[in-house]
DNA sequence: TTGAAAGCGTTACCAA
DNA sequence: TTGGTAACGCTTTCAA
């Protein structure tokens, strides 16, 4: 492998000037620079990225933290990916399976200067512990946090919860459950007062058995089934769910039990994604692609020191055949 | 931000100490370590992973190349994260969207050493030319390639696709369709060839216009019904899909132009995904996550010049609803 | 337009 | 067990 060394005594340039011709400097006699082109070119050289990142004290690579990443996050990864790389940034994966520890990898890396900035999809450390890592680069989230240093760039869920209840008491739904995700997170509160708010607009009654909390999976939406219609008599004829993927679970489900869907049961997902179009469930429908953009715009934003304009966002719900 | 130089004036040592301590070497005095070890924490000190990775030449992060991420690949990804983040490795993301120029940027950073090796979970460039990457770092591959130096992860579809279609023959269908993925990948050609070899074998007839290629995706499984189904006399009796997402579209589809599955038309998914499970559809399942685990110890293998032991993977076919 | 030299923050070898 | 010092490979002043 050369080096700029090389480079620099083949052409007979210094060093200097051979950076000077690699950061594209204006201050390069044309001749001298596609000399030393040439010889890069003629002995294979490629500037080491990791020198370059050193000496510059910027990686160009952005962290991004998950438990693990399932279908609704995909296309805020796909989405942050490649807006972070049109801007020439890389995005590196820190997965946890739930580990605190394992969690913190990602923002030791903040700290080591490993990652410039780090978006965070969900996390599971102490939120006081995670703004500790503040101070060693801009950091924003996807989950909404309780602390004001990471900004959140995913929407308040009331507004959205909110277009959920309210269609299915539209189409004439009264007993109305709900399927909620981390028992005691920002989005799982929005959505509850939502629900409240709402049925309370409309005098309908909340059961207390009726809004599930730790259900994230198909697996947990088919589970539900049995848990929320076992008391024969007093039973939810709608659901609204925490994701799609819990949604398609219930929805399967319920068919195989002949429960018919929507005259039964109403279904609503949220997210709107492929899987609610293939399976005709309704749902509410996320932006979440856009809230990647805004994340790592807001993290470029930061990291070269510019304001940065926020694109706003909209849910809207997609009614479909479960409702 | 404080740095070795600091520590080691603060602790009266020298550098070469404070690394030791850092490395957790055993020629260290108990006493220095603990004194040394005080003062970082005090500092707040954490060493500068850009500056360590220049120093040992390696970076300990690798490079995974795809188009984009989809519901099939996730498995992969999150295998392929998890294990590489036990080993020590970090996995930074490369997706392309069918640019060959951006796809590019994963095999130059190998060259830049920014990325130790790298996985290549779908590439659209030359082969050739990504051949000429190898001599950077070691490559391992999820779609086969058509290149020796390139090993591929992958297994070969032969057999997978060969159990689809002794299955549904099995099952009493004889006008047996395909919808294939990329048109000349060796994936594709694989199966065609099981396909082809089992009808025979079974004196089946192999209309041409039974194999379509370029079919992918949820939305192109929903086109396929129309396509296949036009011709009210010939038309096929069942359908092996590229991977489960076509297979739930097409499904999807045939439902609501009251296509009678699997009565008028048996369709069998590739992967077994979570979609095949939720939507009741028989697949051929493919053990995604072990592929990606031995995708990245054949990459550790070859960075540490050792030999590596390949986990032995067996196809299996899921039998469900659709067939 | 060019060059010299001092960083950037480690590691690793050779002595002591 | 410790220290001195030369790498690692590039960028960025400051002068010329």
């Amino acid at each position: 492998m050369s080096n700029l060394d090389q480079i620099a005594k083949l052409a007979g340039f210094s060093k200097a000037t051979v950076s000077r011709v690699l950061n594209h400097s204006p201050h390069v006699n044309p001749e001298t620079r596609d000399r030393i082109l040439a010889i890069m070119k003629e002995l294979d050289y490629a500037p080491n990225g990791n020198a370059v990142s050193l000496s510059k004290g910027r990686t160009l690579q952005i962290g991004m933290c998950a438990e693990g990443i399932n279908e609704v996050m995909l296309p805020f990864l796909n989405s942050f990916v490649e807006t972070a790389s049109q801007n020439g940034y890389q995005t590196i994966v820190y997965t946890s399976g739930g580990d605190a520890k394992k969690e913190l990898k990602a923002f030791e890396d903040l700290r080591r200067k490993r990652v410039d900035a780090l978006v965070i999809i969900t996390c599971v450390n102490d939120h006081g512990l995670i703004g500790s890592y503040c101070k060693y680069g801009p950091i924003v989230s996807w989950q909404r946090m309780r602390l004001p240093e990471i900004l959140s760039v995913a929407m308040n869920q009331y507004d959205g919860y909110k277009l959920g209840v309210e269609h299915v008491i539209g189409q004439g739904y009264t007993r109305i459950a709900n399927a909620l995700g981390r028992p005691s997170s920002m989005n799982t509160l929005s959505r509850l007062e939502a629900y409240e708010d709402i049925m309370n607009k409309h005098s309908l009654a909340v059961p207390p058995g009726w809004s599930r909390t730790g259900i994230y999976s198909i697996r947990d939406g088919e589970r539900l089934v049995g848990e929320l219609l076992q008391g024969a008599k007093e039973r939810p004829d709608a659901v609204l769910c925490a994701n799609d993927l819990v949604a398609a679970g219930l929805l399967n489900e319920a068919r195989r039990q002949q429960v018919k869907v929507p005259e039964e049961l109403a279904i609503v997902g949220f997210d709107n994604t492929e899987l609610a179009h293939t399976l005709g469930i309704t749902s509410i429908d996320n932006p979440i692609a856009a809230q990647a953009q805004n994340a790592f715009y807001l993290l470029l934003g930061k990291l070269n020191h510019e304001e940065t304009v926020q694109k706003k966002l909209q849910f809207r719900l997609v009614k479909r055949a479960t409702t």
